[in-house]
DNA sequence: TACTGCAATACCTTAAAGGTATTAAAAGAC
DNA sequence: GTCTTTTAATACCTTTAAGGTATTGCAGTA
């Protein structure tokens, strides 16, 4: 399968006739006949059904339609931008982080850093170690952790910390009692997320692991992908969940947040950038984290 | 530029060495140099630095790689997702959606669905009328709308009446009167979403006929493309927006939802779908959002 | 029945992908 | 410094497959 495929299907599908499509695309029709059937072939399933006059899609075509249009955009963004960054009139901002912060703070920054500069911001999950490295060698312009690791060329600082948070929906007899303790919520049925992509401890083990380090076991009844759909199961009332303090902002209503008694048990979240150069992107992205930071502890 | 351009590129960019590149590619050296400079030209930016023994990628092409194995993974699920559809061993199920209906339940019904049945979601951004020739023609299973419009194959129904909510942000003077009515809020600075996009009567436009139509002149300070900034905007006291009822639930705490004075403005959220015969998935959609109604109307 | 509009087939042409042999350039070995 | 090694680039040839022309075949329409 090659994009030309992809653009000769969407041009049929536009015109679902093969002549007039043909046309357009500045070829013989003979040729897009075969094209088409190559790329159904390609993918094994029929994409139209011929009719005496004209071609209709299939499901598997309307299917197919879409999303090679997103494609296609998609390539010819990709190719815009890319150009762009080589003459300079884009940069390219790398972000590395670790799961654990990504809800919060993270996302507004890339949205008003893309907002307040032409930039192509990346994104990528690394943990606190590899965040060191990646600055040193480029491949990230700042990072979030959880940890503080000393490096000559990095220099590292705790943005705040934070207290874990019980999710419980609203109601629930643990309530009442005020704060839990973590020998409480061992025994109530726990949401985890994200679930285990089989690699790099995520917050899900950075949860449990306080159960566990305390001799403590924990009843796991459900592990789902994100947080929202952590926080649904929560509201329906299928157990709780621990939450990163940032959350609290983007709770819902039938869900209630409540700290854990034993205040130490905190989480930092560390920023870490290179020591000397300072870009003007990099000096952009600290001002709207420091804006961000303070609009939220008011 | 086609697939195989992107599929050479990445290897190269993983090998960072055009020989072994090739070895791995099933090719020769030669046609794949050619290659990768037919990208570089097809561009127009310099993707790698070729030094005497091997090759770097440039900042573009950095930015080019991530997003070239964005665009192969997808190509490839495309194909299995159509291949599937196809074999019917996936359905694709269409749900066409009215803006301003696409906070609240719509997005927790499109999690649940993709959870519990193996099927593909197609969402069409549609007018209420366009969703009921989109249902006669099958291109749509479902729709979620704001009018009913009666039509011999499709059944509606009103799922709920949805207030229209102000959003202030916390300790903002209005709040002290109680509910605002419309001409205490024409004269305040107003935010609306999303931004314009030349085309079909967007949630701003509701908003902004809902003064008009009173003859009252409207002060907006700004337009913005999503819900989340512009309650940002709300919360940093940039002025009011009005939300649907749904956003209640997906509020921040530096924000406060107040409902209008005026009871009788309100805005259903209608249901369609074809009259005769419900397949299994709408089924399962129709149970869906009735448990999403009920879990959020307590 | 003849006509018309289109897709499919058969067969040819050409452009471009891929291969072979060689060169060029730079780093490392001695 | 010279020789070797590594590896990308060049030149030139081969082959594949994209594209074109002419024609056929099939349905619906006049």
């Amino acid at each position: 399968m090659e994009l030309r495929h992809l653009r000769y299907f969407c041009a049929v599908a536009e015109e679902k006739n093969l002549t007039r499509a043909a046309e357009k695309l500045f070829i013989a029709q003979p040729p897009l006949t075969r094209q088409i059937k190559q790329l159904e072939e390609d993918i094994g399933a029929q994409l139209f059904n011929r009719h005496s006059r004209g071609l209709t899609l299939t499901p598997a075509g309307e299917y197919f339609w879409e999303q090679a249009q997103q494609i296609l955009t998609k390539a010819d963004l990709v190719r815009e931008n890319t150009r762009q960054i080589a003459e300079e009139e884009k940069s390219v901002f790398s972000i590395g982080f670790v799961p654990s912060v990504f809800y919060g703070y993270l996302p507004s920054l890339v949205r008003d850093l893309r907002q307040q500069a032409n930039v192509n911001i990346m994104l990528h999950d690394l943990k606190t170690g590899e965040q060191i490295n990646a600055l040193k060698t480029g491949k990230i312009d700042i990072g979030f952790g959880r940890l503080t690791i000393p490096d000559e060329q990095v220099e590292q600082t705790t943005l705040f910390q934070e207290a874990l948070l019980v999710a419980l929906h609203v109601g629930h007899p643990l309530l009442k009692k005020g704060e839990p303790t973590l020998e409480e919520l061992a025994k109530m049925p726990m949401i985890l997320y994200p679930a285990n992509k089989a690699s790099t401890p995520t917050f899900a083990d950075i949860c449990t692991s306080l159960f566990t380090s305390r001799g403590l076991t924990t009843n796991v009844t459900q592990q789902v992908n994100d947080l929202q759909t952590a926080l649904g199961l929560v509201a329906s009332e299928m157990g709780f969940t621990l939450v990163s303090e940032q959350v609290r902002h983007f709770g819902r209503d039938d869900v209630v947040f409540i700290p854990l008694q034993d205040k130490t048990i905190t989480s930092p979240v560390i920023f870490s950038r290179r020591k000397e150069p300072m870009d003007s992107i990099t000096q952009l992205a600290v001002k709207i984290l420091k804006g961000l930071i303070e609009t939220n502890q008011r």
